[in-house]
DNA sequence: AATGAATGAGTTTTCATTCAT
DNA sequence: CATGAATGAAAACTCATTCAT
């Protein structure tokens, strides 16, 4: 059975449902969690209102759907570093990717870090839990490029990467002003190139 | 003319500000603003809700009053500092008093980080330019000290030391770990006592 | 597909639609803008309060339906006396039209007087040029029916009618007299019986 | 006993009054009674709010007062026109004080008219009474000066003329067009003047 | 599965009036 | 008498969620 597009029920479904994942990822971050309203997010996917609730059953599984789209997001970008064959690189890349999305950051901050730091006012219920995972999964990833690289205290030096990351996307935000991300950026660049090579182990 | 407690009418009303103001400050915080009702900041400070709107004309007021709480809390550390002789052992100061906050930031974020991020996403309205003064504020006091060690780009160096509170406050927050502050904040000492000593200027 | 009544669910929306502008009028006109709570015309409609908003964004879009209605019940009188081959007579069927309203109008006014009264003076948004219109559609008619009766400054003539409308009306209502309206119509219409043929023109 | 300005208390208070009531008159004619709120009128008056409540016990008060104050200004009117000896010009005097009024009235309409019928709206309670009040003593004036013209039914003439004035000025108002005024009054004045003289009575 | 409509609790804000000094 | 402050009852509007087809 197939639509006029040529897409069975499920797959028509399936789009719908991506469609909505991602029109609650831009949405939400670009008005907030608490400013956004399930017929914002409707209406951006071209879906009814009453039906969004099929696909998701609360505004929470919406926020959790759009974390998801990150860490979708973030696993493609991964994904492509990974091709790289020096963890140096891979991490530098990851700046790179960064500092290229400054103007989108200074005007609504880290889709990720604004997402969690809203979530964290929200009550309890799962959410943390999906906030604090997206984050670790790229302080994860950080932490193994460090190691490869075989230096002492990957997960601190993650933190730390991470972390400038957040605070500069902050201050960029709220500063608007995409040129902290230019220079925070070269700065970590010069960093990671800076950084002695230990013993490097093999992926 | 003096009520029970010895205060005048207005002192007495003055008083009722303050404890308005403080009220703001503790339970946007722990809240955030979107969550945070008029009627909750009235009970914190023990107000009837009606009464709030004599002293403080929109809820973004009241943002505002919490905003220029925190400037207040942060003159008053800077003051303490700025008796300390050394601008490195200022900055560390700093640093030490973020890390003693720890257990708050883990819980709610940085204060001011989590009101300029949610500040952000409201409709438009002079509460953008009050978050960034704050900023501004910290960012100048630091590049301050720099500039007296004597380093190159102390504006820099400022961007780079304020972003790593907010993205170590938003990490610890985000993971709701307070050792997160801890270890980041001693990185941070090590990093200032390995600063080299430019040539010092005069205050 | 129809439910108990017959009524699709389009129509039974329209439907509703119908009953809340009517609503509306009617309450507006009687209690006035201000003193109508959304709640009264909801009650009045029978329509819980927070379902209005589904069909009317803002008090004044009710508002603005009820000059609607009244622009409505405007053109089907006119309608009706178009059907009238003298132009004269068309006019003294609007009097005549006035007269038969006059212990409404003594209660509460003209319908379309006190509202375009009211609405001068809430914050300007729309309502006025809406207003405006009504008003300008009745001075419009009756110009036209004087310019078919061939007489010179039709529109003048219209003014010095629906004027007169207007006056008694609310000298009716502030007296609470709807002798007024008799009287005063009758006057109306000798004065149109003695207006002189002109040059009659072809409608 | 008197202050800085030489006044005595009672004094000084009769002027509080009376720079209260001038307030009232102005403002709700210019916001109208529903939009104005008791602090508008302090403020305009330069009284403290509180204060208001010593010389109004209700907003009701101050509506009345604002009525008494228009009685004010009809009665100095009359009485300015009360000196020239024809009737007749003593009507032509009014309608030209009309006219002269036309960019208040364009933008406000008449402060009686739009406040009688204001008032028509409120709870009752002595209010409809004391705006009715005013408008008959205007029509009774009127009623006596064609009274003494000698002419037939100087009450209904009286209607008639008073009635055109609150039509024009609404006319005037809901379209903000002042040269409505002109034109119309321009017409009464014909009107007054090819009015027969009937057997003149003594005043 | 899809969808327009319904619901009801919650939020900000305004204001007449009162009160304590 | 004067006055700043207090109070509590509306009122407009929003929205997540549910429901009836």
């Amino acid at each position: 059975m197939t639509d006029s597009q040529g897409l069975s029920r499920a797959e028509a479904a399936a789009a719908k449902r991506r469609r909505l994942t991602a029109a609650a990822a831009k949405v939400l971050h670009e008005k907030g969690v608490e400013r956004t309203a399930i017929a914002d997010i409707a209406q951006a996917a071209g879906v009814p209102v009453g039906n969004v609730y099929y696909y998701f059953k609360t505004k929470d599984e919406l926020v959790e759907a759009a974390l998801a789209e990150q860490t979708g997001h973030l696993d493609a970008l991964t994904a492509r570093l990974g091709e790289l064959p020096d963890p140096r690189d891979r991490l530098k890349g990851l700046v790179t990717a960064w500092v290229d999305q400054r103007d989108t950051t200074a005007r609504y901050g880290c889709p990720t870090g604004t997402l969690a730091a809203e979530i964290d006012k929200r009550p309890p219920g799962g959410l943390d839990e999906s906030a604090a995972r997206v984050v670790r999964r790229l302080l994860d990833w950080a932490a193994d490029q460090f190691r490869q690289l075989g230096l002492p205290d990957p997960d601190g030096q993650a933190v730390t990467l991470i972390g400038a990351y957040q605070g500069m996307s902050l201050l960029a935000n709220a500063l608007r002003d995409p040129e902290i991300m230019t220079r925070e950026g070269a700065r970590l660049l010069d960093w990671l190139d800076g950084l002695p090579v230990g013993t490097p182990r093999l992926r």
